[in-house]
DNA sequence: GAGATAGTCAATGGTTCTTGACCAATAAAG
DNA sequence: CTTTATTGGTCAAGAACCATTGACTATCTC
């Protein structure tokens, strides 16, 4: 069974591998942090790209469109739909650019950051299942490390 | 400036959080891994989609459509496309299933194999580069805190 | 004024997934 | 050994979502 056994290398592979390993760990986390934010009321249907353009809105001023799609990396007419829906929601205002008739600012509103804060309560009360199996130490250690990795990962591009 | 400190607020929290980390880390590797993949020649066009549905023919008999439906969580139709791409490229064989004429298994090829070796080992080169910063010791006490949390979110469900 | 910039509108394309209708083979039951 | 229900898979049509290009208006900058 020579098939089996490169099936198994591969398998070791991929178990040796922080990466693989990580990115496993990560869909699995963001796969129950998702269904735990959208089995409660209050927010009718977070997708992923409400999520991914949130943390992009940290300056109390507002963003532009035009920065939002250049922050995320897409065009701003595909940033529009999705400002659109948050706005609708009241997780941001759209107030014109005091400075430039032309431009808008997306504004973070309080039930946006409520949003934020709501999903990651959510994020931390998994935190506290995992630890409980984990180990109070060593989830320390790895949300240490894990941090650490972050900036690595940021600064590597 | 009160709504500052509420959105510095919310950023402590998310930076507390092991998941909310974990899923910045996992997403960030994720893209490095397919860039590096897809920035070779050899496997024209690494979609996420494959990548998800490999894993789970580890049978070397192959796998019914159904059943790969079920573990992926969609319809079988779904699984059709991927897996024609998939067969159109060589990674995997569709054989007759020999105890049921009705069904087919879908058999990981040589050149799939391959496919998954050749896209864990890009992740394997970006962990070196991770190493490289992070420092060897961290690193290896990543991998493993890691492992074990691997282990423990699939028992969570 | 010329040219760049912020944003919108309209049309469109690709990917992924769904429902519904269907065929063929199996399994269960009389 | 038929009848009936179930199961594995395909075909067809289409919806949802995310993104695109192209054309346009209004404003700002030089």
């Amino acid at each position: 069974m020579k098939k089996k056994d490169a099936l198994e290398d591969v398998k070791r592979l991929q178990a040796s591998s922080l990466g693989y390993v990580l990115i496993r760990c990560g869909q699995l986390f963001n796969e129950l942090g998702m269904r735990a934010v959208n089995s409660e009321a209050g927010w009718p249907m977070m997708r992923e790209v409400h999520a991914r353009l949130l943390p992009y809105l940290e300056n109390p001023e507002g963003v532009r469109i035009t920065e939002l799609a250049r922050s995320l990396g897409v065009t701003k007419q595909a940033v529009q739909p999705v400002i659109a829906e948050l706005a609708e929601f009241g997780a941001v205002r759209i107030e014109p650019d005091p400075d430039d008739a032309r431009a808008r600012r997306v504004v973070l509103t309080e039930k946006g950051l409520a949003a934020m804060r709501h999903g990651t309560t959510k994020l931390v009360e998994i935190d506290r299942r995992v630890a409980r199996r984990l180990g109070a130490e060593e989830t320390r250690e790895l949300h240490g490390l894990m941090t650490r990795l972050l900036e690595v990962l940021k600064a590597l591009d």
